[in-house]
DNA sequence: TTGTAAGCGTTATCAT
DNA sequence: ATGATAACGCTTACAA
């Protein structure tokens, strides 16, 4: 068997189908995209061309005649974590049904992810933004190139579409919760500033205190969204001794688990000694060691809406700027100290 | 101030920076490519004009003319979980460094599938196909119309590249510790024809059970990768009554999860009354009520190898294949029998 | 050193 | 109903 050359594995071109059918480039294109009329007998011998080249349309070329890529892309700034897998699966997923292509780009904060969000813009027909990735000025700079923009989880900006989820309602109830149980000295684990969605928890938190008549008794110790992070948090809010938390108010379930883990290496005991909380329900949380009080929020249908909303800005060419909140829900376990459930399982469906 | 027009909007062209700067089209492309020499004062005018118009090349022109797409994908059947994310995480940031974008693609088990990935394949340099995705056919398809293609976990097939992981020495050595606890009815949970993965992790077991003189006392526990899977297989296997297993080795963490959780809703203990094991080693395991003993792999680093492969056979036009095993670790931690450790923590670093 | 012009593979507008 | 042909925006011989 002879090898095939690089010339005879190339996709034939529009032109050599045209050729072998006997017509021209037009009826060929005409043909394959089922667009207007074209007489039987002539669609039969383009269409047995076309079937005996194999022919596949460039993209490339399609794209460049056409005017559109048939992508969108979203950008993160870390893919490690639960969070940023769903919600691009959800993206994904919607944008696989809209026939859309997906290019993703983690920033991971490096100085280069400006260029690299421009460079992306380039290839796509519209972009999600994450919180964390880039900063507004870049949002506007792509805005007025004209390219469709979803921000994720953080405040509009310059009329962009965004999509966040709900926080100051369920932090402050999560927050009233633990107070119900008496605690007086919480500690807020996370990264008020850091993010929109942290910065809202935090207010939320505030807000419990002021409604119980409770002064915070720390400011929030500052850490980013990993396991490791939350650990280093907690051992320094754990130092203080006899003043130390008797809660801590995890930003995410990450950050819980390094809590958890921390506590457990100090030898202090969740939650009789501790409480712990979380954000988002990971999968894992409800098989803790201390079966995880958090919020959930429905990290799918976030990466879904994105994508709704870019394909609707695309396909419609709508400007007036979109602003969705999801709502999230309140999940209560054991290890704010309430008393471990039965089972949340029962039998399998 | 007047609002911007389509027109108005559009990024300018190669033909209007020439213009502006008196000069040709060809050297402005050799200007911005910065290949060529170029006499010092031409490129000062030249690079003057693309600042001030703001000059970005067009990426599908480039691309059509160039022929290439500087943008690799990666084919996945599912993302719900820790291993894809991971996977995923590891070949973005290789590939990212290596200036490539990275289009993604999730097929689960439709039947559009394969139109999908022949479509994703057009507008890619290469492609990472995972396993349970799409069949050998159309990877010989791909390598047919001369698409360099990486395989993941999954057995090469036509002389593509693979990247897998060892399964059978470490499901060997896990269910041989297993055994060594005193277990006599072991459960596998996991569909060994549905993965190559899986298929080695269950012929690592019966060869542990050879090694020990030991028959298996059950056929696997067929289910997918989820914690729902595993939770419903589990309760297949634990209805077994007096005759149920008193280990159970499941083929992910998840799976695993889902085991404990229906043992916890049986009210049968862990592991006193049955040892559970997983495969992954998911960041939550060491968290879990029952620290799961499990096996870890390189999950970053399955996808780091897999970009790297690609990028080589992009570059190069290697046509050998290679062949990439990565290593994996066993960890022992307690739901498998073993006392728990004090602490695998320590200190923040 | 710089310019001319021929691709690259489509789509889409006119004619016919 | 079909065919010419001009875009689309770039790279790259080949000339000058």
């Amino acid at each position: 068997m002879k090898a095939l050359t690089r010339a005879d594995r190339r996709s034939p071109t529009i032109y050599e189908v045209a050729k072998r059918a006997g017509v021209s480039i037009a009826t060929v294109s005409r043909v394959h995209r089922r667009a207007e009329r074209v007489a039987p007998p002539t669609r039969d011998r383009v269409e047995r061309a076309i079937e005996e080249l194999a022919y596949r349309p460039s993209r490339l070329g399609r794209s460049l005649a056409h005017g559109s890529h048939d992508a969108i892309g979203i950008v993160f700034p870390d893919l490690s974590g639960p969070y940023y897998s769903a919600v691009i699966l959800g993206y994904e997923e919607t944008s696989a049904a809209q026939g859309r292509s997906v290019l993703i780009l983690g920033t991971h904060r490096r100085p280069r992810a400006v260029d690299q969000v421009l460079d992306l813009a380039d290839r796509v027909d519209g972009l999600v933004l994450m919180s964390q990735t880039v900063d507004d000025t870049v949002v506007d700079e792509l805005r007025r190139r004209g390219v469709p923009i979803v921000l994720l989880a953080r405040p509009p900006v310059g009329g962009a579409d965004s999509v966040a989820t709900e926080n100051r309602r369920s932090a402050r109830a999560l927050v009233t919760h633990l107070i119900g149980h008496g605690h007086e000295r919480l500690a807020f684990v996370g990264d008020p500033a850091g993010s929109a969605d942290v910065g809202e928890r935090w207010e939320g938190f505030l807000a419990a205190h002021r409604s119980a008549g409770l002064a915070p008794a720390f400011g929030p110790f500052t850490c980013g969204f990993r396991e490791e992070d939350g650990r280093e948090a907690a051992f320094a809010a754990l130092i203080a001794g006899a003043h130390r938390p008797t809660a801590v108010v995890a930003a995410n379930d990450e950050i819980a688990l390094g809590v958890l883990g921390a506590a457990r290496d100090a030898g202090i005991e969740t939650p009789s000694e501790l409480a712990v909380t979380g954000w988002d329900d990971i999968p894992a949380a409800r098989h803790l060691m201390s079966p995880l009080t958090t919020v959930r929020q429905p990290m799918l249908d976030i990466g879904r809406r994105a994508a709704a909303l870019l394909h609707e800005q695309i396909t419609t060419g709508r400007s007036e700027p979109r602003r969705e909140v999801l709502p999230t829900e309140l999940v209560v376990r054991s290890s704010c100290g309430c008393i471990a459930p039965k089972s949340e399982g029962g039998v399998p469906r």
